[in-house]
DNA sequence: TTGAGGATAGCACGGACGTTCGTGCTATAT
DNA sequence: ATATAGCACGAACGTCCGTGCTATCCTCAA
């Protein structure tokens, strides 16, 4: 009959996206195997599956926990910012602190499964995949535009441009952060951003960004 | 005169690895199944499997294959560069070309297994990706560098942190290009590579860069 | 032309994969 | 007390994986 509170199901399905997400973002969707994930959580493949009914859908939920995770680590912390140009700084602020922070253990999750699946035949997980990163980059590019028509960043910006070399420079600090276990490449990234920011930013913006010490 | 080793098994060889490389380049190292590489090439598993000896020394074998590919349309075209500014600007318009004629199918061959392994745990398939990797970011280095030295670059550049940069637009330029199938993302990294350059470029070096569109 | 050795195919293996099925708990509803 | 529903289990399936063994084919130097 009908349940009233939290059945042991949903706890336990959770217990496993959690998990999920965590081997995704080291081995990629295709090497998170049920196999591995059950062992990992000490329960059976059978019991496992049977929260899911297929690969595939295990692989949709486990970006949805990802995205819900993202959303509460990078997106939310920055929406606090009392400007458009304040928010676009504490975006890349986010995530690069969400990287150091190793919120995923394998690096950003998204960054993993979009290099996994960028160059693959249509799927559903794909185009996910695709949505959610086209979402991140509206995000960035709106804060851009923003703060462009609000004077903070020049007339002339292209907001396009610059969430695309903002998000060149967090992706790469993320991957070479892991694939070189050097953290000097967030820093680079700290620095790529802010002297990007400052390349377009008018007196009435620079006012607004938190004064970190000056880059080259 | 003996010469032993040489024969048709070495073209064979060869054309395994092609196939092999571009596999990859679409659904990974570990994706690269030698059931389906041999399919693909309509021969056996076990005539190809006779070949490595393993499916790491077939992963090590690919990488060294893809690495003698990207060299060739990379990094040579770029050599015959008259000064090192020139050499920095032609090896990033280099990689955009290559990415755009998609001289691996699914991009970027090091840019997918980068984004594979770099947050796995040690392995030598690994470890070569890393040396990989390492030799790319030294060649743009080492070209930013020589340009600062000859004043073609402002002497308080810093050459690692320009090579970061760059590399930033360039990687996520192939990703996006493949994600989205929208080739205004190589258009993108070619602007942001050129504005970068022209951030710390000095007038000796300015008269060298070759005069495309100006950017704002 | 021939013989040797490299190149390829056939076949079988153990294991991991996703998936299905039947079963047995446990807690609630009647 | 009994019926019901949710949840997890073990066993087994067919397929594919990487890997060996053996036998045949093909090439090329003598």
């Amino acid at each position: 009959m009908p349940n009233r509170k939290t059945l042991k199901g949903a706890r336990t399905r959770e217990d496993i996206l959690r998990t999920a997400v965590d081997i995704a973002s080291v081995h990629g969707l295709d090497g998170l195997s049920i196999g591995r994930l059950a062992g990992e959580l000490g329960m059976s493949k059978s019991g496992l599956f049977a929260h899911f009914g297929s690969k595939e859908s295990l692989q949709l939920a486990a970006i949805e926990q990802a995205r819900l995770r993202y959303v509460k680590e990078v997106i939310q912390p920055a929406l606090s910012s009392r400007s458009d140009i304040t928010r676009l700084y504490a975006l890349c602020e986010a995530f690069l602190s969400y990287v150091e922070r190793s919120v995923f253990v394998g690096g950003c999750f998204f960054a993993s499964v979009m290099a996994e699946f960028d160059a693959r035949g249509p799927s559903l997980v794909r185009d996910r995949i695709v949505e959610c990163q086209e979402q991140w980059m509206m995000t960035l590019e709106r804060a851009a535009e923003g703060a462009r028509a609000n004077g903070e960043l020049r007339a002339d910006s292209d907001s396009r441009q610059l969430a695309f070399e903002l998000e060149g420079a967090l992706l790469t600090a993320n991957g070479y952060f892991h694939l070189f276990h050097d953290a000097t490449n967030i820093e680079r990234a700290r620095h790529a951003v802010r002297n990007r920011l400052l390349r377009e930013i008018t007196p009435a913006g620079l006012d607004l960004l938190p004064t970190g010490p000056q880059g080259s």
